[in-house]
DNA sequence: AGAACATATTATGGATACAATATGCAATCG
DNA sequence: CGATTGCATATTGTATCCATAATATGTTCT
């Protein structure tokens, strides 16, 4: 819900607690900060050279936000996300995000329709290099940003984009395991193509659909590496002292 | 996002900033907290009698779920919301609700019907005690909530309950100002009859015209009462000192 | 007298230091 | 030999202290 950053003074002037969380936010959204992991409020103090304090506040909103879990006196993680999780964080996308590209279509400018354009077309360039992964959940969700940045709702945006953010790494997974992006490509294309021609109703009916088949085949995945997992690990030899 | 509180373990024990954040939090939607005023952190942590940091981490809690807006080296605030911003919250109650209710119904249990309806009992007890305005708000959350309790979605109940709590004091000003009680008495046990037949299409529907309704009006009775107050003061003084 | 600058006060922001709690290991007892 | 208790260590939780930014106040100059 962190809509200040300067709304009137000159000077930006970012407090310490919300820079280190822009930046664990980041680490934990790329997946540099694998799930499972976690946060030794040291560590990270150390890593960017604070203090503890600054630390600890940034976690507390990062929990918050639904990114990271905090266990008293144990410690924040970052949860590893059950195929009920995944399933109900995109159920909660399918029903916000047409809503907000319904008010966000009729303001959307020439403007915002290139830089869009655009992001497509990194996306493209992308599209080849495996190597750069992680930079496909971020276009992904740079490209849906665009298209509401015009529905003038800030606290309804702050939602999606928090939900957005606690599911991104495994959107990334999606498009990677099951060679859904030239899919979600061509998809994003018609739903730009749809907002050119501000056809409310089936870019919205079709950005439903998107984000719906997005989850579902996600779920799948995960469902499917999950139980490969287990079979896996209960071959190895049965574990009685843990 | 705060879910949990003794997941294993027998003893509650919860963090102090946690408890904290709650005690603000009740503070805040009851209104003990006018719209307007400063935190003041050494005013809290003398108050509950504890150092300023548990405080100011449960200051960035709360400014992470809504209720509060930090302000850099300025300290924080309870916002005051505008009418469009009551649009807004209202808005994103009425579309997610409904949902949330359609998938709760279908598991709601007997034990849920007479829950909810204790709290319609005790709603109407109050109604003509006006001295009790503050928990007219606080039943009213509280039948919503046992309606959507089954729905077995923690991440969307979250939300709603997070966008609800930044309104709810707006709420019972509604129901104060424009006699709007016996309406939403009304409505509620429409709707709650309508979830003990399990017709989950009628009762979702009934329950967004409620919330519109209630938003509608509040927005007017807000709208009318910011002119009247523009109109009253020129220069309104600054107040200070608590 | 009014406005701009300097100063004092107050509250917030951050760091160091100390206390409480959990985890892992080892020693002891059954 | 296994289990349980006690100790050591690591990590989180809280408090006190100092620095800094913002606001209020007072003074001076025009």
């Amino acid at each position: 819900m962190d809509l200040e950053s300067a709304p009137y003074s000159g000077i930006p002037r970012q407090s310490l607690p919300s820079a280190v969380a822009d930046k664990l936010r980041e680490q934990i959204i790329r997946g540099e900060i694998p799930e499972g992991a976690q946060l030794r409020q040291d560590a990270i103090a150390a890593q960017y050279q604070v203090s503890r304090i600054p630390v600890r506040e940034a976690l507390r909103q990062l929990d918050a936000e639904g990114l990271i879990a905090i266990v008293p006196n144990r410690g924040a993680i970052v949860p590893a996300l059950s195929p009920s999780d995944i399933g109900e964080l995109f159920s909660i996308r399918a029903l916000l995000e047409p809503e907000v590209l319904k008010l966000s279509i009729p303001h959307l400018t020439e403007e915002d329709f290139s830089q869009a354009d655009a992001v497509l077309r990194k996306y493209v360039s992308e599209l080849r290099r495996q190597e750069h992964v992680s930079a496909w959940g971020r276009l992904n969700w740079q490209f849906h940003s665009i298209l509401y940045s015009r529905a003038n709702q800030p606290r309804f945006t702050a939602i999606i984009r928090n939900v957005n953010n606690s599911g991104e790494r495994y959107t990334r997974l999606q498009l990677y395991l099951t060679h859904g992006v030239q899919r979600a490509n061509e998809e994003h294309h018609r739903i730009l193509e749809l907002c050119r021609q501000r056809d409310i109703a089936a870019a919205c009916e079709l950005l439903r659909e998107h984000i719906r088949h997005a989850g579902d085949s996600l779920k799948d995945v995960l469902q499917q590496k999950r139980t490969e997992a287990q079979v896996a690990s209960e071959s190895p030899g049965r574990r009685l002292k843990s």
